[in-house]
DNA sequence: TAGTGGTCTAGACCACCGG
DNA sequence: CGGTGGTCTAGACCACTAT
């Protein structure tokens, strides 16, 4: 059972979805959307605080909210894993190891997973891709106590996240990702059926349990013209703020 | 005077940065920090809650918060002007518009800013740069609405976010981000100094008005090795979405 | 000035984690 | 099992917006 707050959310969704609130419009005040669904005020808030996490809806203080979407950009696209975000979105996750071998922990190994460097680290070349087409080079490293799990997993299994947990409970909890571009090297274009120097979306990205213990670091580079990201935002104060010119 | 909370999340991350909470290390119980505060556990649930999306710590249902980490780096919920975010990191920023002409909207613009496709709207080509070394081509479309303001603005005008601010009290409340790469053309290489299909990091975004009103919109493309983007993400908290083409 | 969202309190119960 | 965070209530006051 969601909680009460997740399904007014869900409701608040759907009424934008149908233009019960239509793009544009106001929602009603807190204090009635607490009488409509019969809660407090401060469950509706929670409810409406998601949709403003997800730019549907505006919020400002002394105005009544304001329906700015009626859609989450390609919702549920949430940063998971890969395999997890392709059934989201009604495709199906590929992906098979080009290559896997052993390697002393480089000096950005050892920082990005705080490792002593030397230490042999499992790195693995997967190309993944979405129905059956690839998209996306993965380089990971993985750090020594999860090497030996990872090595031993079937060579096109489809979520290694997914068969890590049922095997051993671990959890990717966390991510920090840097997102820049690159050009794609000779090796990329070849696995990607791209010309050499082709631009890639490149996410660098550590993941850690929930404790904050990296597990893996990666490098992932996508076709631009497969996979994009979208982030929504909203000025936090009113700082900048002023209004009519005199 | 900022809010209770506010000062709380800000002595928290005091605490972390100065190594009270190292990384690693579990953060007191909300009941003790309500204590410790003299607030409520209400504040200090919103306290934590920045921090926490932020990135900064990491929460679960009956564990302790967990320190992850004990700076925070620019984050895309905070996403602001170009001007905003290159005082923020200590820079300066630059700029100058290289081209600016009326042109009718087309199907993309009209869709985009929700206007009648062939009404004439300003397109501004503009070169950013951070301390004088450009790593930005801005081509931005205004809506009708705004662009003979726009188009009175000097040249060399560095932040034109405050500038219609101060003029015409127009504030830039929201925005939506789609983020891939391409392959520079003939102009991005010369206008940044490269060589033709270099990467760039592009960023497709939307600017609206605090009722979702478009005000512009615009395709950025920054030079990777001087830009990039951060973004932090916990399981079942994520601000950034992934999305495929098409 | 009336209405609205932002903040804060002081409780309560439950789901979950850890030892 | 005790402790913890997640959820929810029913108030109160304040800051700000809109008219």
């Amino acid at each position: 059972m969601a909680a009460r707050h997740e399904q007014i959310a869900a409701e608040l969704r759907r009424a934008i979805r149908r233009e019960e609130y239509p793009v544009g419009s106001r929602l009603p005040a807190e204090t009635e959307l607490a009488a409509q669904y019969g809660v407090s005020r401060g469950t509706v808030r929670q409810a409406v605080a998601a949709l403003t996490a997800e730019g549907l809806i505006g919020s400002r203080q002394g105005a009544r909210r304001v329906v700015l979407a009626d859609h989450r950009s390609q919702s549920f696209g949430e940063l998971r894993s890969f395999a997890q975000w392709a059934e989201a979105m009604g495709r199906t996750a590929t992906g098979h190891v080009v290559s896997q071998e052993y390697r002393p922990a480089t000096a950005e190994d050892a920082a990005r997973l705080h490792l002593d460097q030397g230490v042999p680290l499992l790195n693995v070349l997967r190309v993944r891709g979405l129905d059956g087409e690839p998209v996306l080079i993965e380089r990971t490293v993985y750090a020594d106590w999860i090497s030996p799990t990872v090595a031993a997993l079937p060579p096109d299994c489809a979520s290694v996240t997914q068969r890590l947990n049922e095997e051993t409970g671990l959890v990717f909890a966390h991510g920090e990702h840097v997102i820049d571009a690159v050009a794609a090297g000779a090796r990329d274009a070849d696995l990607l059926a791209l010309r050499r120097t082709s631009p890639l979306l490149r996410v660098r990205r550590v993941t850690t349990t929930h404790d904050g213990r990296p597990v893996e670091w990666s490098d992932d580079r996508y076709r631009p013209d497969a996979v994009s990201f979208t982030v929504h935002n909203s000025i936090a104060n009113n700082a900048l703020v002023r209004t009519t010119a005199g």
